[in-house]
RNA sequence: CGGGGUGUGGCGCAGUCUGGCAGCGCGCAUGCUUUGGGAGCAUGAGGUCGCGGGUUCGAAUCCCGCCGCCCCGACCA
């Protein structure tokens, strides 16, 4: 084995980040290649993440008033083939259930690749009056995409997720539904993932099929592509139009509801690999990580054992005594392997904080503590340790949004030139704020020409007329091109 | 679907050209010694060499057919 430190046999990220993502996620065991092509297996630790960021996005969605609620897994032909738009969009991606019960089935099954159609469906006879409105529904699911190109967790044929669904009395009120979904994505990935986001508007050709408009939150990943993070839809009254969808308004006319739908998938958890990880492995955020705090005791003969599991026990009651403390995820690997092994193990599944406590330590009443994302050590008293654990967990997640953060606008760049964003994507990379007229042809033949697509019109890029760099009509404004996932 | 690569104990590979006992490293099990950056030694378990056919005294190796997976593209959360 070699010695020269720290974790090896990881690809290096700088060399071939693809290489470097596939080798931590299978060696942090976040997830195994399954026996069905594209379909991965989430082993325990990568589902605690999930779970971890799956838990957060819960408690925002039932705080704006959203219940859970569960359709099948099965869209019926018929009903899938409603929306004209839909049906275009999806149909190449779906996998359908031609036989069941040992025969052919009269009507196909579309094993769900979205729930928009079922749900429209469903829910017409609930909706009479707009004193039934707001309906705001949410569900915990999977779904199915027959891609043809897959990469673990990244992009899967079956993937976790959650859907809202919502139907509302008027656009305006649909509208600000957009913007409350979109919200809670924003607080999970930055304030949970401490992933910076990016609130945009998807240009049409990118829009979700079957909605008015999509608005979307886009991040940028260490090789400087973007990752679409999560997207709130505006369906308008297309597929309750299509269902039969309608309520007797206030002043007595029958309407059909607006819906809006959107999504949040297992995909961020290969987004917390890919924006915080670097070549000893992940580096978990701690609001995300399973474990925390790992505490690698050091001995050598039973007394110093003895001796290191005491100091281990009484820090551990220290730090249980206040309710901060508790909530703290500490784990004692007493296994019996070798320190270094152990650091290397914990290094690699990205554990904010390790805590050496060895015979010198007990003597001196301190752990050596290792900060995992930039490995600075230190040695602190274990009381002091025990009353400062949560605030420097805190501090710990708030460098990791600020680190991304500086990382994303260190690599974000100013183009005026159709020449100087071509420059810039052979170059370093990136995103490109850039002038555009709006014309779907101009931004087909960027992607043409170069991979990048409109990631979104990003809400907070100023006002700012110039001239668009394909075809040098006027812009209103920038919009924001990158190479993507 | 187009281009490229690859299938050999759990993982990574050698062996294939030139047919002749199925090997190596890691991991795993047991024991002893170890333990402050992936410990050492000893003993041991684990394989229809992707699948099917053919050639041959004999096939991981040669021939034919099929399948899987990976990478690059088109498609996409």
């Amino acid at each position: 084995m070699p010695k020269e430190g720290f974790v090896t046999s990881i690809t290096r990220q700088s060399e071939d980040f693809s290489g470097w993502y596939n080798d931590v996620v299978l060696k942090a065991q976040l997830a195994d290649y399954s026996p069905v092509r594209g379909c991965m297996i989430i082993r325990p630790y990568g589902y605690a993440i999930w779970e971890s960021m799956q838990g957060e996005l819960d408690r925002h969605i039932k705080a704006t008033g959203h219940e859970n609620v569960y359709f099948p897994l099965f869209v019926p032909r018929s009903l899938l083939e409603k929306e004209a738009e839909h049906v275009e969009g999806f149909n190449p991606q779906v996998a359908w259930v031609t036989h069941a019960g040992g025969k052919a089935l009269d009507e196909w099954l579309a094993i769900r690749p979205t729930s928009e159609a079922i749900i429209a469906d469903s829910v017409k006879d609930w909706i009479q009056s707009y004193r039934d409105l707001p309906l705001l529904m949410n569900l915990w699911n999977n779904v199915v995409r027959w891609e043809m190109r897959t990469r673990l967790f990244l992009r899967t044929t079956e993937f976790l997720w959650q859907e809202a669904h919502t139907f509302h009395a008027t656009q305006e009120e649909a509208a600000e539904e957009v913007a409350t979904g979109l919200e809670c994505y924003r607080a999970v990935s930055e304030d949970w993932l401490a992933i910076p986001v990016i609130k945009g508007r998807k240009t049409d050709s990118e829009k979700f099929p079957g909605a008015d408009w999509t608005w979307s939150i886009e991040t940028m990943m260490r090789d400087r592509k973007a990752l679409q993070a999560g997207t709130s839809h505006m369906l308008g009254q297309n597929f309750a139009r299509a269902a039969g969808i309608e309520f007797l308004d206030r002043d007595n006319v029958r309407k059909n509801p607006f819906g809006t739908s959107w999504g949040y998938t297992t995909r961020m958890v290969g987004a917390t690999v890919m924006v915080h990880g670097d070549d000893s492995g992940l580096v978990l955020p701690p609001n995300a990580a399973p474990v925390q705090v790992v505490i690698v005791p050091i001995f050598r003969k039973d007394e110093e054992r003895a001796a290191v599991a005491e100091a281990i026990d009484r820090f551990q009651a220290a730090l249980a005594g206040t309710p901060e403390g508790k909530a703290v995820r500490v784990k004692v690997d007493w296994r019996d392997e070798s320190p270094g092994f152990k650091y290397n193990h914990w290094e690699l599944r990205g554990v904010p904080f390790r805590m050496e406590v060895g015979p010198r330590d007990v003597a001196a009443n301190q752990a050596m503590l290792v900060k995992r994302v930039d490995r600075s050590k230190e040695a602190v008293p274990l009381d002091r340790l025990a009353a400062e654990l949560p605030a420097r967990l805190k501090a710990y997640q708030a460098e990791l949004f600020g680190r991304a953060l500086e990382f994303r606008e260190s690599n974000t760049f100013h183009v005026d030139t159709y020449q100087q964003l071509k420059d810039g994507l052979d170059g370093t990379g990136g995103f490109f704020m850039a002038p555009w007229c709006g014309d779907a042809k101009c931004e087909k033949q960027v992607n043409d020409e170069t991979g990048a697509t409109i990631r979104c019109i990003p809400f907070d890029s100023p006002d700012e007329k110039g001239k668009c760099m394909v075809c040098g009509r006027e812009s209103e404004r920038r919009v924001l091109f990158a190479r993507a996932y």
